[in-house]
RNA sequence: GGGCGGUUAGCUCAGUUGGUCAGAGCGCCUCCUUUACACGGAGGAGGUCACAGGUUCGAGUCCUGUACCGCCCA
C-alpha cells in the first residue's frame, strides 16, 4: 500500500501518517514530478477492488446508493475463452466502464457484472489444434477427457482475459462474475431449453443445414461467411432415355458409356461432384428450350440411376443452359425442388465432407479430389461440353474458413418467427432503443425476414441438450434434471442426445442468467433485471443483441435492457482490419498501448475518437495526445498543490463575491456550464463529445488562462492569496469529477492528492457527479473574460510580428473606453499575460492618438503599444487598413442581412444577436478608423 | 439486387433539434528551456465541408441525384 505523504512548499514530499484518523485505509499521496501511469494504475485498480468500491453493496455501506432508489446495471459481453482481448474488447470495457462510473457517480446502486463465454466451437477448435501438435484427436482421448483438457485451457485464457480487464480498469464486481459452462448458467439453459421445448418453440427434425466438414458439426445462418471464388462453370450433359436408347451398355469410365445416346440434356454446374447425388433434371415450365424433354427420363452418369426431368418455377432460365441438375440432399433450392417433386434426397457426402458409398465409384475420395475426377472421366465420356471462368460467392465457416456444404441433417431448430415478433413491437414500442437508431431499421429488417434458429452443435464443449431418447419405448423428453427412469415406460434403458447447444443459446439468456434466473427470487435478477443497457459491436446485433431480446422476451416476458448502444469496428490508421498476421499487429495490442501510454490515454482515446455505430481508423498519435493531456493536467495539479500547501483551502461559500476577480468568476462561470453540458451530453448517449469538452476545459481555459491568470496572486505580496487557491483547487476538484469517467486512473490519484477538505467521501469512484449551482453561472465574466483575453492575444501578436524577445516588457496604453473600470481591476493579468512593463503600463478612459505605436483594438478598447523605433509605419498602415476592410466586409453583409428578409423571419433572438454583433462591429471598425487616420492613411 | 454508412486542413477525426468568419490533435513554419508541464508555452500558415441540383431569410447540417470507398442483408 502506498504511503500517504503532502507536499511541502518547496513541492519536496512529507511523509504522514499511515492510517488517517478513521483507521480507514487511505491514498492521500504525492504526485511525481513526471507523469507515469505505471506508476499507479495498478495499484489504484487493487485499491478500489480491495475497498469493494466496484460493488453494488459498498455504495448502499457508503450511503451514496440506496436500495430503494436509483439502480444500473450493465452486465460485459463475455468475451471468448479462446484467446486475447483486442482493440474491440478495449472499447467495450472502455465505454461500459465509463458510463457505470458515471452512473455509480450519479448516486444509482451500480452493478458492472462481469464473465466470460465457453465460445463452443472456436475454443473446441483451438484445444483440438494443441491436440494435433501432440498426434492426438479428440477421438483419440474420448469425450470426458477432451472436456477436461478445454476446462483446463479455459483455466489459462480466462486468468489472462481477466487481468488484461483489470489493467483496462473496469470497475465491475469479480465476485459477481459467471461463465457461461456455470452451474448456475447450465441450470438456466436447461430451464430456457425444457421451457421453450414445452411451449413448442424448439423442435427437432431433418433438414439442410450448413454443414461444416472441419469441424463436423451444423452451423446456424450467421456462423456462414459468404467469400467469392474464381472458379468454373462446368458445361455437362446427361443422356436421355429413348430413340432406342435405354441406357448405358458400357462401364462408366470406359469411354463409352453414353454410346448410342441420341438426346442429351444439357446443363451448368459449379459443384460437379454433387453430380452424384442428383435425383433430377429441372427446367423452368415456360422454357421453350427444353419443352420436349419435360417429363422424359435422363440417365445420371456415373451412378447410371435413372432420374426425371422436371419442370419448376424455381429454376432462372438465364443461368447456363437454363437447365439445371437437382441435388435435394446438397442445395438448399433443390431441396425445395425436390420437395415438390417428390425426387429421392440422395447424401453422397460423409460428416468430414469425403464422398460416401452412394457416391459409387468415388466413394472415400475428398470431395475436391472427387471433383476432378468426375470432371475428367466426364471428359472422357464425352459429356463435358466446355467449361467457362466463373466467380461466385460460397459460404465458409466463421470460426474455421473451411467451405461450407449444405447437407440434410437431423438438428434441433428454435421457431424464431414468434420470438421475432415479440422482439419486433419491443423496439417499436420503445421498450428498447438502439444508438445510434438508424440500427434500428437492420434490427427490423433482420427480424422480419428471420429464419428458424440451427442450435444443435456436434461438438463436445458446450452444454449438452437435454433430452433424452427412451431405448426401449422410444419416448423423447426434455428435462432440467437428469433423470433417473423413463418418463414414460419407467425404463433405465435412455440415452442423452449426444449433440451441445449454440453458444448463443446460452449468451442468449446472458442479462439475467448471470443476475440468478431460473431463481426468479434472486435478489440480483428482482434488484437489477431488467438491466440498463447492452454495449457492443454492430457486427454482433444479430448474433447476439437479436437473440437475448427474442429470449428475453420469450422467457422474462421483458427486454433484457432499454438500451443497446453499438460502437463501431476498430481498424488501423490506414483503415485496415487489424489482424493477427499484420506484421505490425503487436502496435495495437492493448497490454502494449498500455505500456507504452497508460490506460487512461488508451481509454479516452477509444472513447472520445469516434461516435456511436461509426468505425474508428486508431492512429497511435491519438493515444499520444490523450497521454499528453494526462501529463498536462497531472503537472497543473502538481503547481496547484505546491502553493497549496498544507494550509486548508477555503470553501468557496466562505470566499464571498467581494474577493473574486473577473478571471475567478470566469472560470467558476464555465465550470458550472461545463457541468451541465457534460452531464446533458453523458444522458444523450454522446460521451465522446462529453469527453472532448472537458479537456478543452482543462487545457484550453483552466490551464492555459484561469492558472496563468491566478499566478500573479498567488507570487504576489501581500495579495489576497486565498481566493485563487481556492478556486484552483474546487475547480480542478469538479473537473477531475466529470473526466473521472474516461480517465478514471489519472483523475483518481489528482484527486487523493488534493487537501482533504476539497474533496469528499473515501475515493473519486465514488464521489457525487457534479450539480450545477447556477448562481455561479456569470454570462458578464464570461463576455469580459473574453474580450480581456483578445486583448492579451492581440498584444501578443503584435510582439511576435514585430519580433520583441519574449523577456522584454513592452509599455502600453490601454484607451478602454467603457471597459476601464473592468480593465483597470484587471491591470495585474494583463501585465503579467501579455508581458508588459508595469511602470509603463496605463489604463485611462481615452487618450491623445498615439502615432508612433501599434495597436490592438478589441470592442470599445484600443490598445497602443508605443515600441520604440520598432514600429513600422507603412506595415502598421496596411495591417490595420487589412483588419477594418475584413471588418467593414462583414459589416456590410450584416448590414445587408438585417436589411432583407432576415429581420422579418429568423427568430426574433437570432435577429438580436446580429444586430448585437453589428453594434459591436460599428464601434470596434470606428476605433480602428480613428487609428488609422492617426497614422495618416 | 436491396439497405446502410463514409467522403470536412497534409494525416486521424469532431461538428445531434439549420443561425455568429468551419473546429481539435498530430504534422508544418517562426520564436521561447520564463521557477507546473518541451508529454510544454507563444504566434502563424493551411479547408470552394466529394460533386450537381433543390428547400430555406440562412445549408457542413434537410431533400433529390451522381461519383468513389466501405459494410450489412439476399
Amino acid at each position: 500500500m502506498c504511503v500517504p505523504v503532502h507536499y511541502d512548499e518547496t513541492g519536496a514530499l512529507k511523509t504522514m501518517n499511515l492510517k488517517a484518523a478513521g483507521g480507514e485505509e487511505t491514498m492521500t499521496e504525492a504526485l511525481s514530478k513526471t507523469y507515469d501511469p505505471g506508476e499507479h494504475e495498478g495499484r489504484l485498480y487493487d485499491w478500489w477492488e480491495r475497498e469493494g468500491y466496484f460493488k453494488p453493496e459498498k455504495l448502499i455501506e457508503l450511503g451514496t446508493a440506496s436500495p430503494d432508489g436509483k439502480r444500473f446495471c450493465i452486465t460485459m459481453p463475455p468475451p471468448n475463452v479462446t484467446g486475447i482481448l483486442h482493440l474491440g474488447h478495449a472499447i467495450t470495457a472502455a465505454i461500459e466502464d465509463l458510463v457505470t462510473r458515471y452512473h455509480r457517480m450519479q448516486g444509482a446502486e451500480t452493478l458492472f457484472l462481469p464473465g466470460s463465454d465457453h465460445a463452443g466451437i472456436a475454443t473446441q477448435n483451438v484445444v483440438e489444434r494443441e491436440l494435433a501438435k501432440e498426434g492426438l484427436t479428440r477421438h483419440d482421448l474420448g469425450r470426458e477427457t477432451f472436456v477436461a483438457r478445454a476446462w483446463a485451457w479455459k483455466a489459462v485464457t480466462h486468468a489472462r482475459i481477466t487481468d488484461q480487464h483489470r489493467k483496462l480498469g473496469i470497475s465491475c464486481d469479480w465476485d459477481r462474475e459467471r461463465f457461461t459452462l456455470d452451474e448456475s448458467l447450465s441450470r438456466a439453459v436447461r430451464t430456457a431449453f425444457v421451457t421453450l421445448y414445452e411451449r413448442d418453440l424448439i423442435y427437432r427434425g431433418p433438414y439442410m443445414v450448413n454443414w461444416c466438414p472441419r469441424c463436423e458439426s451444423a452451423i446456424s445462418d450467421l456462423e456462414v461467411e459468404p467469400h467469392e471464388h474464381a472458379s468454373y462453370l462446368w458445361y455437362i450433359r446427361y443422356p436421355i432415355v429413348g430413340d432406342g436408347w435405354d441406357g448405358p451398355t458400357a462401364a462408366w469410365g470406359s469411354g463409352h458409356w453414353a454410346e448410342g445416346a441420341t438426346t442429351f440434356i444439357q446443363m451448368a454446374t459449379t459443384r460437379p461432384e454433387t453430380i452424384l447425388g442428383d435425383s433430377g433434371v429441372a427446367v423452368h415450365p415456360a422454357d421453350e428450350r427444353w419443352q420436349a424433354l419435360i417429363g422424359k427420363t435422363a440417365f445420371l452418369p456415373a451412378v447410371d440411376r435413372p432420374i426425371p426431368v422436371v419442370a419448376d418455377d424455381a429454376v432462372k432460365p438465364e443461368f447456363g443452359t437454363g437447365a439445371v441438375k437437382v441435388t435435394p440432399a446438397h442445395d438448399p433450392t433443390d431441396y425445395e425442388i425436390g420437395m415438390r417433386h417428390g425426387l429421392a434426397q440422395i447424401s453422397v457426402l460423409t460428416t468430414e465432407g469425403k464422398m460416401n458409398a452412394a457416391a459409387g465409384p468415388y466413394e472415400g475420395l475428398d470431395r475436391f479430389e472427387c471433383r476432378k475426377a468426375i470432371v475428367a472421366d466426364f471428359e472422357k465420356e464425352g459429356l463435358l461440353v466446355r467449361v467457362e471462368d466463373y466467380t461466385h460467392t460460397i459460404g465458409h465457416c466463421q470460426r474455421c474458413d473451411t467451405i461450407v456444404e449444405p447437407m440434410i441433417s437431423t438438428q434441433w431448430f428454435v421457431r424464431t418467427k414468434p420470438l421475432a415478433e415479440k422482439a419486433i413491437r419491443a423496439v417499436g414500442s420503445g421498450e428498447m432503443h438502439i444508438v445510434p437508431d438508424r440500427f434500428e431499421k437492420v434490427f427490423y429488417h433482420w427480424m422480419e425476414n428471420i429464419r428458424d434458429w440451427c442450435i444443435s452443435r456436434q461438438l463436445w464443449w458446450g452444454h449438452r441438450i437435454p433430452v433424452w431418447y427412451c431405448d426401449d419405448c422410444g419416448k423423447e423428453w426434455s428435462a432440467v434434471e437428469d433423470p433417473s427412469a423413463c418418463p414414460g415406460c419407467g425404463s433405465s434403458h435412455y440415452h442423452q442426445d449426444e449433440d451441445v447447444l449454440d453458444t448463443w443459446f446460452s449468451s442468449g439468456l446472458w442479462p439475467f442468467s448471470t443476475l440468478g434466473w431460473p431463481d426468479t427470487e434472486a435478489p440480483d435478477l428482482q434488484r437489477f433485471f431488467p438491466t440498463d443497457m447492452r454495449e457492443t459491436g454492430y457486427d454482433i446485433l444479430f448474433f447476439w443483441v437479436a437473440r437475448e431480446t427474442m429470449l428475453s422476451l420469450e422467457l422474462m416476458g421483458r427486454v433484457p435492457y432499454h438500451t443497446v448502444y453499438l460502437h463501431g469496428l476498430i481498424r488501423n490508421e490506414h483503415g485496415e482490419k487489424i489482424s493477427k498476421s499484420m506484421p505490425d499487429a503487436w502496435k495495437y495490442d492493448p497490454l502494449y498501448i498500455i505500456d507504452e501510454y497508460g490506460t487512461d490515454a488508451l481509454r479516452y482515446t477509444l472513447a472520445t475518437s469516434s461516435t456511436a455505430g461509426n468505425d474508428m481508423n486508431l492512429d497511435l498519435r491519438r493515444i499520444e495526445g490523450a497521454r499528453n493531456f494526462a501529463n498536462k493536467i497531472w503537472q497543473a495539479t502538481r503547481f496547484i498543490l505546491m502553493n497549496v500547501g498544507d494550509e486548508p483551502t477555503a470553501s468557496l461559500d466562505d470566499l464571498g463575491a467581494a474577493h473574486l476577480t473577473l478571471a475567478d468568476r470566469w472560470i467558476l462561470s464555465r465550470v458550472q456550464s461545463l457541468t451541465a453540458e457534460v452531464t446533458r451530453l453523458m444522458d444523450d448517449n454522446q460521451y465522446g463529445e462529453a469527453g472532448r469538452q472537458v479537456r478543452d476545459f482543462l487545457w484550453d481555459e483552466f490551464c492555459d488562462w484561469y492558472i496563468e491568470a491566478a499566478k500573479g496572486r498567488l507570487y504576489g505580496e501581500g495579495a489576497d492569496r486565498a481566493t485563487p487557491k481556492a478556486v484552483l483547487v474546487a475547480v480542478l476538484e469538479r473537473a477531475m469529477r466529470l473526466l473521472h469517467p474516461f480517465m478514471p486512473f489519472v483523475t483518481e490519484a489528482i484527486w487523493q492528492a488534493l487537501p482533504e477538505g476539497a474533496r469528499q467521501g473515501p475515493a473519486l469512484i465514488v464521489a457525487r457527479w457534479p450539480v450545477v449551482d447556477s448562481a455561479w453561472i456569470d454570462e458578464a465574466a464570461e463576455r469580459d473574460m473574453a474580450q480581456l483575453i483578445a486583448m492579451v492575444q492581440g498584444i501578443r501578436a503584435i510582439r511576435s510580428e514585430y519580433s520583441v524577445e519574449p523577456s522584454h516588457r513592452i509599455a502600453a496604453t490601454f484607451a478602454a473606453g467603457w471597459a476601464e473600470e473592468l480593465l483597470a481591476s484587471e491591470r495585474e493579468v494583463l501585465i503579467a499575460l501579455a508581458r508588459l512593463d508595469p511602470e509603463q503600463t496605463a489604463i485611462v478612459d481615452s487618450t491623445e492618438p498615439m502615432a508612433q505605436s501599434a495597436s490592438v483594438v478589441v470592442g470599445d478598447t484600443v490598445v497602443y503599444l508605443p515600441l520604440a523605433g520598432l514600429v513600422d509605419l507603412e506595415a502598421e498602415r496596411a495591417r490595420l487598413g487589412k483588419e477594418l476592410a475584413n471588418l467593414e466586409a462583414r459589416i456590410v453583409a450584416s448590414e445587408g442581412r438585417l436589411a432583407g428578409p432576415f429581420a422579418q423571419r429568423a427568430p426574433a433572438d437570432v435577429v438580436q444577436r446580429e444586430r448585437d454583433k453589428l453594434l459591436e462591429m460599428r464601434v470596434e471598425a470606428a476605433r480602428l478608423r480613428e487609428q488609422a487616420r492617426r497614422l495618416g492613411s
